[in-house]
DNA sequence: CCCACTTTCTGTCAGTTTGACAAGAAGCTA
DNA sequence: TAGCTTCTTGTCAAACTGACAGAAAGTGGG
């Protein structure tokens, strides 16, 4: 036992990044430009650079490079995947991320190696949409995250820019839960939770209807009472 | 970047194995038995095996060689750590799991190499009781995550034997939450979720007072309603 | 056997929250 | 101005919650 040497593994981090666009929700995909699964569609993500540096730090990094988000969405640990035989190359250890990005102008911006694309969730959780290595099951497991944050923490903010407007966050809602709901009773709800959202200022955003007033995050991570997401 | 080479890291596996013991949480600690840290008190772990070795095979694996619970208590993955500087012996990541071992005999069953004992979360939390690398750490991740999923899953059963009564539940909700609550309001509740306790048979079990019907876990996960744990 | 005691279990009741829905408020367009 | 859209404020019955009374069913002591 005292010749006997622990082995060693390879260190990768892969970022699940969702985002709410039109009503649905998207995961952003990039095309991977070396083998294995080259010309694949999968996850960001990359190996640790060097032995100093910190998995945060890496997944903070592979969001910039490949994602180009460089400001500083939402982001926590997801998970680990280290299957053995879940990479030709080896022992691969994946710790996975998940990332929340605000509405974006339009498209991903420009990103480093390979074009980088966002897809609707469903495409990939239902199989229409093929992905390498074992990343559909993360897929699934952050969109699985995200759905039961959207209970009882403010995680719906994230997706949201500086300032929004109730129905805005109602499309959040709706989107990642895939569920309709009664403006009316969201609308109490939101506002009951105290320290969720905070009035933003006197302005208003204008729409096809009447101007919505704007809020920001609150202060508060823990939602009380939470969003409970009835049996419909 | 072509003759650059990927970071190798060791990986190890750790475990917050969760019981209650009497009225408190109480978390299995192990004497470590080789440098570093020998002499300190550490979660239960241990490096990966062989590169074929699968995580979740390393975690039972380990629950077995240090903790003697052979059987199967519920077992899930807990999070990430892998902090350069953590382990003097090198860049280790480690696998941390949570355990939730039903209420037991007595003492630990007898363990391979070091003693195990019981010991109450709170020592560990409040520092009373040091721990040996970032177990402290992991130990408050450990139990905030058993402490949140009480809520909303069927996890407390687990603390649990194969049957049990509504006050033994009780009491697992109180001890993990550090909490009193009502035993009227709790039984209604209970009961109301559908599949989170199934009657078990006729038979009752004595105590002090009048015998209490006996439950097994349901058939459910997910609770619901969930059991909330209000602002006290 | 009767009484005190403990714990389990079944109700009751007021206050709060929920889900469904009506209707007013405030903009835009024609 | 009329019509349309969306935001916002209410209303109301049903369900749920927290606090608490009290019956049920055992144990142990005299």
């Amino acid at each position: 036992m005292s010749d006997w040497e622990a082995p060693r593994v390879l260190l990768a981090v892969d970022l699940v990044i969702l985002t709410v666009r039109g009503s649905t929700l998207q995961v952003l995909l990039v095309e991977r430009g070396v083998e294995p699964f080259e010309g694949a569609l999968a996850l960001p993500g990359g190996f640790l650079r060097d032995l100093d540096e910190d998995i945060p730090a890496a997944a903070r990094r592979e969001l910039e490079e490949e994602a180009g988000l460089a400001d500083e969405p939402h982001l926590e640990p997801l998970g680990v995947y280290g299957e053995p035989g879940r990479d030709p190359r080896g022992r691969v250890i994946s710790v996975a991320h998940l990332a929340i990005a605000p509405r974006l102008p339009e498209p991903v911006a420009g990103t480093d190696a390979a074009e980088a694309w966002w897809k609707p969730v469903d495409d990939v959780l239902s199989g229409r949409l093929e992905l390498a290595f074992d990343h559909r099951r993360i897929v699934a497991d952050g969109v699985e995250r995200a759905r039961a944050k959207l209970e009882h923490s403010a995680l719906a903010t994230a997706f949201c820019g500086e300032t929004f407007t109730i129905s805005e966050l109602q499309q959040v809602y709706e989107a990642v839960w895939g569920v309709q709901l009664d403006p009316r009773n969201f609308y109490r709800k939101v506002q009951r939770a105290q320290g969720f959202i905070v009035p933003a200022g006197p302005s208003l955003r204008p729409g096809n209807g009447r101007p919505a007033r704007l809020f920001r995050a609150g202060p508060v991570h823990t939602l009380n009472p939470p969003m409970v997401r009835s049996a419909h």
